[in-house]
DNA sequence: CGCGGAGTTGATGATCTTCAAACATGGTGG
DNA sequence: CCACCATGTTTGAAGATCATCAACTCCGCG
């Protein structure tokens, strides 16, 4: 049987700005693992949309606490604001390949009523819509509910593979589900002991959902 | 000395799509005290603009557990979707009088390419920075720092009155913050015991930010 | 191989929730 | 106008979940 992973296969680059992106593209370029993107409050430049790796973005607390807000896997677009700085500090969890675009020129294409707009809509809506959901998760979901939840997103976003690779690590997927990454842990150890998950040979970054249909009762 | 309070005189309109409101309005509509104006999964159909009262807004899971999303104050819109259902339940928390327009009408300027698109993804976008700020809150934020994060956002939106009628219960507080009603009280309690402050006369729905500097110390 | 970052697991502890009871508030009708 | 009642709020005690602290193991990489 032929064993499908996510990282082989580039996925097509399928972003609701992705006209404009290609239209407007300006380079590509490279960040090393753990390197920053852009910063919080920094003032925003480019759009970026991502070739190859993946991208947390997060906001931090004066004291440290970290609040990831989302991320950013191969074909996502992210970075754009509308307002003068940026939201989020922005981050490649591995080695990233982006496309870049300058912003100006994505907002000139709204100014001008191309269907720019329409896709700038839909594309923040989505992500307003990411936002709500995982509000609900935050405010609401057991340890179990958020790590299973964040499992069966990951497992959509990446198309049901077979084996899913995280580039993640534990303290990433905590500070994501507003957790720790030892509840995050054991919050995975359960769901192997109950059989609903498999760690892949002997990494914990590859997993196989056994069960997506118990999983998806779990995550209420 | 006279003392501002914030239900008496009639707020501004000010919603970023205000224009577009004003011009294809259609109507006033008065809900009760806890009436329901759409659910989650309903087909959206008008869009709306508190002229008084408060709504909120809300998602739930299977077994009742409730978030809050936000609060609708006087000026607020909401209810637009760009897509074909509601992502939220919304109610009346007290008597409430708004004006409808349909959406058909807003959706139709903005693909008319006027000023309408523009307006739209500045709401949008609004939405979308609030909901960011609340997945901080809710992910990382402890019981405290989260009742002052409400108070202060109360205080701002309410332009900081003398003091502050709170249209919500406990329980709305409490699932607007992830929390429990008992929480969001104890909380109050401890500011209160701290002087930063003050319940007005007998009512704990009126109250008053005695310090709110010290208040925003609290809030991390 | 061995080193260091990452992950798991256990023991203990803090925060928040749950359960419970008492009290306050504001609207209603006698 | 005031007593009454439903609703809302506070406070306390006990319990659960998740966090913290700690030790150990595993894995990937040089």
């Amino acid at each position: 049987m032929l064993v499908r992973i996510n990282t082989a296969p580039r996925m097509p680059i399928d972003g609701q700005l992705a006209a404009l992106a290609s239209e407007r593209m300006l380079s590509e370029f490279r960040y090393r693992r753990g390197s920053e993107i852009f910063g919080e409050r920094e003032e925003p430049e480019y759009v970026y949309q991502i070739v190859s790796g993946a991208v947390r973005t997060y906001k931090l607390l004066p004291d440290g606490r970290r609040q990831i807000n989302a991320f950013h896997l191969v074909g996502d677009m992210f970075g754009f604001e509308n307002e003068t700085t940026h939201r989020f500090t922005a981050e490649a969890i591995v080695e990233t390949h982006v496309h870049l675009m300058r912003r100006t020129s994505i907002l000139e294409a709204v100014r001008n009523g191309g269907a720019g707009a329409k896709d700038l809509i839909k594309f923040v809506t989505q992500n307003l819509q990411h936002a709500e959901s995982h509000m609900l998760l935050l405010g609401r979901k057991t340890s179990l509910e958020r790590v299973t939840a964040f499992l069966l997103e990951m497992d959509e976003r990446l198309q049901h593979p077979d084996v899913m690779i995280l580039p993640m690590n534990r303290r990433d997927i905590a500070d994501y589900l507003g957790l720790t990454l030892e509840t995050v842990s054991r919050a995975l150890s359960i769901l192997r002991d109950e059989g609903l998950l498999r760690f892949d040979g002997n990494s914990q970054r590859r997993l196989e959902l056994v069960d997506r249909g118990a999983l998806a009762k779990i995550d209420a």
